[in-house]
DNA sequence: CACCTTATTGCAAGCCCCTCGCATCTTCTC
DNA sequence: GAGAAGATGCGAGGGGCTTGCAATAAGGTG
């Protein structure tokens, strides 16, 4: 029977999927990086170019903050200079990733959404109906400290997004 | 500025990619489905049919239980019926979704993994190495408090993964 | 069993979300 | 202002599903 393994091949306890898409985490303790000028002089001193598109992205994502997904972010770069093309904001989203200053987070099935790290913070989102609620870190300290003592397991509430069901949605069900 | 909305446009707190891509939850409370022919008459109740890739289907659920993808699924079901297509075990895995028999979950940016609902679980994934730890819904208790007391919230600790750092990867990220 | 209705399937095409190779620019340095 | 290296546009490609459609097969019915 030629059947590929399963995903949990390598070891019964682990995915072989990819798992975190993001580039290396910061490589550097991010500084103060409070300005889009903050940010480019970070990227010089990684090695990196200062380009009217990176600089345009990081004006999105410092001027209107929010969950933007790649798209989102290209239309607000392209209403400035037209010629900036997706694979360049995903190039450059992932540079800002690598150099600590961005992160992505997966709301759901659908696209990844990017904001900078600053504020970052983990989300509830309904099944059903997409409501997103903003979870401040405290609120997963219980769950932090169980990870950690039982698995010396570090979580990370912000990459993945916790699902349920909200209020509403809860309501209307029993209604 | 011809710019479309943001992901979160319906309602600041809103998020619009699809979120569950699941069917409807279970029409109907699971009763005792402990084999597959329990599932099978489910299915009749239901206006399905019994065909015979949902029979290989379930008997690979059952037989070889697991997280796994739906090409993995496909594979162990065409190892029996070489012609069943990819496209058949997606609609069979939905169908059987909305019944509630089976569950899909995401563990990191891979393929989804589908299992029996019975014995559902939460889990701990790695973002370093993929190492994957399952977490009995216990320790999602505190979790689960917290955000019910808080936001009405009702968390559902199966359909994503929570993702970290496992303990030998931080511990070789210091040494 | 023959017949009919409706569910299911195989296949191919399509879609979404990215990712990559490459030839062509830009930046930055000297 | 030349040269080296980084960045970009463009188009193709890939993974993971999803869908339309015509062909097929289940489960009644008589």
């Amino acid at each position: 029977m030629a059947v590929s393994p399963p995903l949990c091949a390598r070891n019964p306890d682990t995915y072989d999927g990819d798992v975190s898409k993001a580039p290396e985490p910061a490589e550097t303790p991010v500084r103060n990086v409070e300005t889009v000028d903050d940010v480019l002089s970070l990227v010089r001193e990684h090695g990196g170019r200062v380009t009217s598109s990176r600089r345009l992205l990081l004006h999105a994502l410092f001027d209107m903050p929010g969950h933007r997904s790649a798209e989102e972010l290209t239309e607000l770069v392209q209403a400035q200079a037209p010629d900036i093309h997706l694979s360049t904001v995903y190039r450059n989203l992932e540079e800002l990733e690598r150099l600590g200053v961005v992160e992505h987070a997966h709301l759901g099935h659908g696209p990844a959404t990017y904001h900078l790290s600053v504020g970052a913070h983990g989300h509830f989102v309904c099944e059903e109906c997409g409501a997103m609620l903003e979870a401040a870190d405290e609120l997963f300290a219980g769950l932090s400290a169980t990870a950690r003592d039982r698995f010396g397991f570090e979580i990370n509430p912000h990459h993945f997004a916790v699902l349920g069901r909200c209020r509403e949605c809860q309501e209307a069900a029993q209604g």
